[in-house]
DNA sequence: CAATTTATGGACCATATGGTCGCAAAATAA
DNA sequence: TTATTTTGCGACCATATGGTCCATAAATTG
């Protein structure tokens, strides 16, 4: 999964993915199909691993908006610093194949559709606990979100300053709160 | 320009660039150098253009906050409908190349910070007018506008539904203005 | 231990890639 | 018109790519 999340797909070597899994190509052939198959493989255990951290974020029984804001706050966190340039594989799997591969396409289009749905439905709690500023819909909230946290990775690849990050994110959020 | 556009550096091939420029290999490779110059003089036009619509819209002379929302129905009604999916030759760069590629990278750096210089100056106009709302710092406002216009052209790979955008841009100006 | 299956490795292959080079045609000069 | 330069073309090349296949090693089973 690294060595495709480091270069992207059309980058990545046969030869770079034979020493990042320590196969050899018969090996990997019979496990996996072929190249497509295994970027396929690590496209999906790296969407699955990015769900599972947003569902414990935006855990029902936490504050709503508080889950929100961890979220946020995981994001400049992995958009700070070194790992920032590493980008995101979804946001770069989405530019790089989006529009020439239907099984990634699908994939991409579900992840999105997942996270716009979590994030929605926190910002429904949030909504019936009047916690909401007026005016303020779950859904085109959700969406706004959606597009700040994929913009931030695409910012971070060349300026990964923490602070402007963390800034932008608390005017966001003030606009949201009540 | 428009091949690597739609297919990015790594998947655009020779021959895809040949019958694009309906040049033979001998004489692109005299006009151009190699692939990697040809698609740096491609990327500079394609940001020269950027800049050049980005100032039309934030010109001086116009409402700066006007400018911006302007700005951000451009990038509305490019990410809508049938253009959506080609998506951003800057944003795919960015994460294609942008943390292999020094001279790739250093344009693309240059071309954020530009932009986002551009839209710190009009908030600066338009809180110094006194149009902004209390607490919204220009530069912090312009790195926030950042995320959401390159975030959008992310999204706007799988989801082109340009309500959803309008609306999501409409709280966040309505966040900004006074 | 022997037989048989399963897994492993790397030699091998066809092709597609980016890039070069020499020839011929067109343009220019004499 | 002839001589000379310039330009454009596509055959050609070396290499790197994704993918196959068979010989061998390991594991499993009787």
């Amino acid at each position: 999964m690294g060595v495709f999340w480091s270069s992207g797909y059309h980058a990545t070597s046969l030869p770079d993915l034979l020493e990042a899994t320590n196969l050899s190509r018969g090996s990997l052939y019979a496990a996996f199909g072929d190249k497509h198959g295994l970027f396929l493989r690590a496209l999906d255990r790296y969407i699955a691993d990015s769900l599972t951290r947003l569902d414990a974020e935006l855990d029902p029984r936490r504050d709503a908006l508080e889950g929100v804001r961890a979220c946020l706050a995981r994001y400049v966190e992995r958009t700070s610093g070194a790992g920032a340039k590493r980008g995101c594989l979804v946001v770069a799997t989405a530019m790089e194949l989006g529009s020439h591969d239907a099984e990634v396409e699908q994939r991409i289009r579900r992840f999105f559709k997942a996270m716009e749905t979590r994030l929605t439905a926190a910002l429904g709690r949030a909504k019936s606990e009047g916690r909401l500023a007026d005016g303020i819909e779950p859904a085109t909230a959700a969406r706004l979100l959606m597009c700040v946290l994929e913009g931030m990775r695409v910012v971070s690849k060349t300026n990964s300053d923490r602070s402007a990050s963390e800034a932008a994110v608390r005017i966001l959020l003030d606009g949201f709160g009540k």
